[in-house]
DNA sequence: GCAATCACTGAATGACTGTTCACTCATTAC
DNA sequence: GTAATGAGTGAACAGTCATTCAGTGATTGC
């Protein structure tokens, strides 16, 4: 429906292309699925309601998806993989020190791709009933657990020896979670701006060493 | 259908009460609502799921609540009164002075009936679906405000006059509401103990006065 | 040009769900 | 006792949804 026409000049060009190629109707569908999460919640989520904001038919899901859960998994293994996009770029300068890695990283949180109402709101969405937790868990841990990995040994290079890393870690990402949370309950308040100053002000107190004071504006 | 009828045609004792006060039946219903929330979330959340669950036929939630509508909107607030009363119980002690007062609501959040996997999924559950967040926001909203102002009062004792107080408090609720989810995503790592440690941890560096170092451990 | 292939369509299907209401029966009033 | 009351029942109903599949039409191979 949308473009991509083929690039036949001697055929006819009036008619678009209806056939695509697999990975851009995936993504088309991928992409209906989070706009109709986000504005109706997963329940609300029906194929008619994904294949109708997509352009499509109702048949489209079974022939790329297979079903609805599989559309489901796709498209939150596809938040996932932005998400960790955004903090791997990050950490790969490898020009930064690791005060300033672990800034830039917990900082890439608030990176707008990832953090705009519609991607958090179908975070939550996932997260919020039960029946797709053990599924959500199942995508999002080795996601997670490579970010804590990152995070933890970062930390290492900041603290005293004999520091609870893990603790610490857990202290970071914990803070996180509720600014995004706050961010999707709030949106007038925790605005992007106010998430990154009050997660400025978190690890100014937990690495007063390295962000404390007015050390903090300097990196941001 | 099953029933509590004894279906002996004229015998008196054995059978149950089949009739019940309305508040009785009404607390009944919203204890199997939350159950069946935590079990299979809000859209898996039936009216036969709940009323099978609480022992009764069908049509019972028309006439206690008359739509499954309003039985959601009940179970919540009956949820955001016992979260209430938790803190509420807390402020009421005069003895206490401000920065023990402060200590006890934040950790109050983990009092055991209103931390726990079932209630706090619940908590998720109306949280995560767009649909229900407007509904949800409404109802908890002058909840939340309360116990924040409590806190702001109580951060005004303890922290230098200019200090911004509600983005202190702001603060302190974020890192709760990280907590929780931490708590129902990794229940066997955010246990209620770990998490009032990581609170403590976290209230302890931003009073480092009132609960710096080892003083921290004499409060709890 | 023609047949084969492939992407896509959408009405039909069957399973499920919230609500209704005619009915049952325990309790209460007299 | 008898009648009145009203709490509680559950089959029936109307609506919604995911999935299916026979069919359409574009594209490709020869």
């Amino acid at each position: 429906m949308n473009t991509r026409t083929a690039a036949k000049p001697r055929s006819k060009p009036k008619t678009k292309r209806r056939t695509a190629p697999k990975e851009v109707r995936r993504l088309q569908l991928i992409e209906a699925t989070i706009a109709c999460i986000a504005e109706r919640g997963i329940s609300g989520t029906t194929m008619a309601a994904v294949t109708g904001r997509a352009g499509l038919s109702m048949g489209i899901v079974s022939l790329h998806f297979d079903s609805k859960d599989n559309l489901l998994n796709a498209t939150l293994t596809h938040l996932s993989q932005e998400v960790r996009r955004t903090w791997v770029n990050v950490v790969q300068d490898d020009t930064m020190k690791p005060a300033q890695k672990l800034w830039a990283v917990a900082m890439s949180s608030f990176d707008p791709r990832i953090f705009n109402p519609t991607t958090i709101a179908v975070w939550f969405a996932y997260f919020g009933e039960a029946r797709y937790r053990a599924f959500y868990r199942r995508i999002v841990e080795s996601f997670d657990d490579e970010r804590s990995d990152v995070f933890e040994e970062l930390c290492e290079h900041l603290v005293p020896e004999g520091t609870d890393t893990l603790a610490l870690t857990n202290s970071i990402e914990t803070f996180g979670d509720g600014l995004w949370l706050n961010a999707i309950l709030y949106p007038e308040e925790f605005t992007r701006e106010y998430c990154m100053i009050q997660m400025a002000t978190y690890l100014a107190a937990m690495f007063p060493d390295h962000f404390g004071d007015n050390r903090a504006k300097t990196v941001i």
